[in-house]
Order: C-alpha cells, then structure tokens, then sequence
DNA sequence: CAGTATCCGATGCGATACTG
DNA sequence: CAGTATCGCATCGGATACTG
C-alpha cells in the first residue's frame, strides 16, 4: 500500500476508520470508558481476545494517541487511560451500540452467551443503594451454564460489589435462579423483569425486603432503555444471514 | 469460529461492529447517505475500492438489511437504497466523521490526495445559486495534479452541477488555479478561503460577479464547520506513527 | 454500464511459549 | 500479574478475466 492511508482520502471518516475499524478496537475502548484500566480488567470485558492482540491493540492505541499507558511497578499492575481524543470517542461508541440496540436482531446472541462476560457486564451497573444491609450476597444460579459456571457470587459492600466465581462463604440474602438465556434477555432490556418473576423464569428466594428492591439493586444495562424497532425492520449479522439454512 | 457472533457477545456495540467495522464497510454507508444509488457512482466516492470488493460489500449489506438493491432492468442501471437500519446509520458515520474532523491530524492525508476524488466530493456540496448565469462554466487547474488530471470542469445549468475531466467546450465563466493541498485544506475548513486568495495561493480569473459570490457557489466540506483541535491533542494513524523514520 | 468468479499473495490473528 | 515474540494457518481482498 503505497497510499498515505488504507483509503487513500483526506476524509475523516476514511481516517477515523482507518484506525477505529479494526477487530476489537471499539470494543477496547468501550472497556476503558467504562472505567477499566488495568490489563486483566479490560480482557475481562472482552471473553475471547486474545492476550497478544489485546497487547498489540493497546500499543497501537498508545501510539496513535488515544490511550496513555504508565507501566506498572514490579509487578504490580500499570495503568491504560483514554486521552482526550480518547474520552471524545465516547460519542461514536454510543451512537453504535444505540444503533445496534435498535436495530440488531437479538435472537442469534442468545444462543451461546457467555455466562462470565454477562455477570461481569451486570457488576457494571449493578446499583449497592443504601436500603441494603452493610453486607449484602446474592448468589445467581444459572441452570444451564457449564459446570463450574453455575454459581456466580455478588457481594455488595458499602459502594463496593465484588463479583465471584467461588463460593465466598458468606451467608447468602438473596438467591437468584434463572436460565442465561431469560438473564440477558431481562438484563438487555429485551424482556420485562416482572413478567419474568411473574412467570417464574426467574426465581427469587431469600430475604424479602432486598427482593422487594430487586429493580433498584439489580440494575439493567445502560442501553436497556433504547427500544427494538419491529422485527420485520432489524438487521442480521451476516454469519446469521447465511447459516442455519 | 464457533460462536454466534465473531466477538462472542450479546452487547450491542460488538454486534454492531461486527457488521460495520470491516474495511469499506462505513464509506459505502456514506456514499449511499449521500445520495449515490448506482454501482458506479458508489464507487466514484471509494477511489482504491476494488470493484470486485465493492460488488461484496454491496451484497452483504444487502443480506444484513442495510441495504436494498433492484437490479437493473437490461443494461440500465440498478439501484442501491438504504433500508430504514441503513438509514438510522447517519449518526454513526457522522459522529466517527465528526471524531476524526476534530481530532485526526490531518497533515499526511495532503501528501497524496487524489484529485479525481477531491472533484468528486467538491461536487457534493457546491450551490448552484440563482445569481449566477444560466450556464455557468468553472475551469479548475490544478498545477501539481498527475498529467491528464490538472484540469476539471465544473459546469452549473440550473439546479444541476455536471463534473467533466474532459473540456465540454463550453466558454469559461471563472478560471481558479491552485494546487491540490491549498484546494483540500480550505474545502475542508483547514485553511482559510480569504486568506488563501490574498496571499495568492489560489487564484481566480474571469467574471468579476461570480467571483465575487466563490464563498456561495463553492460551498465546504459539511465538516468544515468542525474545528481541529490543538496539534498537541491530535491523534495519528498508525501507519503515520510508524513510519517516515 | 453493472456486475461476478477465480486465483493467489498479503495480513490478521490465535496458540503457544516465554520474560520480569 | 502484566505483558511480549514467534509461528503458522485462515481469511481478506486486489488483480484479472469474464458475462449479460
């Protein structure tokens, strides 16, 4: 390519996707708004990267100048933040996911979520209101997650919710049981939450005033809010568009 | 790949990016955005696209639902429309074209620019106002343009605006001549019309009134209006990070 | 003009193995 | 934990040649 760009213009969306529209780019950016910035927290958001890309899309970031990175200390962690230009792409990543909430047919991303990625995405915006005890454990029980990946622990403490993957011996308040499938759904804003208590596709049991405060504790995606336009309307993902025949 | 969807998610952004963020993918979009319907006229606006690639990109669009196509009834031209989805993707390609306007260091993007192309998108925004001439005739000169390419003819007839890259022989209303890194940097708000005309780095010739009204006639980029900001905030494409060592 | 099929080199990226 | 270097396959995409 001898062109001063892969496009070959001076138009700033050839520029601008000539460095965002790579595999993962945006996704990495997603994960440093949303305030992650050490290594393993960023690939936390990102289940199947891996570890050598998501180095070199880092160093690439560094030196186009939309990430800063101060190397971590002897082992201890360094640290990945967005520089201004950075912060500024907060915009295109919202007008993307907007228009993917709108218009993207859901159903095929149903069929295979990750379960690690979906309570590491609900920690984001899960809310540890004050009305809670000055401890507070909810334990997810997904029945169709992989063994091993059943059991998923929140564990509210004062503004801090830790999530884990082991049971970590507290007493439990609340327990939730439910399948991946109706979660994300309710999660994503795709499927309403009381109809899904109401229908028991999701089950509820424990301590009764955290139950009772179940929408405020538990949150829902930012996006949840954007509706799905008409299924006749919505887009396919190509690979969909031409599977499943 | 086994999963649903190349980056494993139900998140909306990587959905979304799945179908957008390949190459061509979003200049396409733009082309369809800004009116083109025929094969060949999306492709005047994607100067290094491959047809090959073009015809693709096209047709998967079309398999997503971004995109509808009636094919052309015997060697008349088809036509490619944007589906609702499609359309709903102009505040995707204006806030990436708007991140990339404010903060893309735009100065290796003059080095090579090709003039077909600056043609092309001058013609998207110029203004056929009522004070100009029935026929109004403009001869552009470009002095560092490749041979064959330094003159371009834009002629106004009514509301239509013809671009010719051969003499239509029409007599010449105003004469401009510059060189394409001037001409690219004020049509894209970089530079400034009146200064470029007083210091003489474009010149123009010919009918006193027409020249007198240049500021209405030849419009600006829609980004023009966007500032850049400080250089020292600005960020490179990592080709331009890399090399020119 | 409006595309499409095929070929094949370039590159992208995941796996693996490694360092501090 | 926080990365990086290398290798090799798989996919991408440009060139070319072709059809209606």
């Amino acid at each position: 390519m001898v062109s001063v760009s892969a496009y070959g213009q001076y138009c700033p969306l050839a520029m601008a996707s000539d460095i965002l529209c790579n595999r993962w780019t945006l996704l990495v950016i997603r994960e440093l708004l949303d305030g992650s910035t050490s290594f393993n927290e960023i690939g936390r958001g990102l289940p199947l990267i891996s570890r050598s890309l998501l180095s070199r899309r880092l160093r690439e970031l560094d030196s186009s100048g939309i990430v800063t990175h101060q190397p971590g200390a002897r082992g201890s962690s360094g640290a990945y933040h967005l520089t201004a230009a950075g912060q500024a792409l907060e915009s295109v990543v919202r007008a993307m996911a907007i228009w993917g909430q709108e218009w993207i047919d859901e159903e095929p991303s149903l069929e295979d979520v990750d379960v690690r990625f979906l309570m590491w995405d609900i920690r984001r915006n899960v809310k540890p209101i004050a009305e809670l005890p000055p401890r507070f454990t909810v334990r997810f029980d997904f029945e169709d997650a992989p063994d091993g990946l059943r059991e998923h622990w929140l564990v509210f403490e004062g503004t801090e919710v830790d999530l884990c993957y082991v049971d970590p011996g507290h007493e439990i308040d609340v327990h939730l049981e439910t399948d991946l499938r109706t979660m994300t759904r309710v999660w994503m804003g795709w499927d309403d939450l009381d109809a899904a208590l109401r229908e028991e596709r999701i089950l509820l049991t424990g301590a009764r005033k955290p139950i009772g405060l179940v929408r405020q504790w538990l949150g829902l995606s930012k996006l949840a809010e954007i509706s799905k336009r008409p299924p006749k309307d919505r887009v396919l993902r190509p690979r969909d568009a031409v599977g499943n025949v």
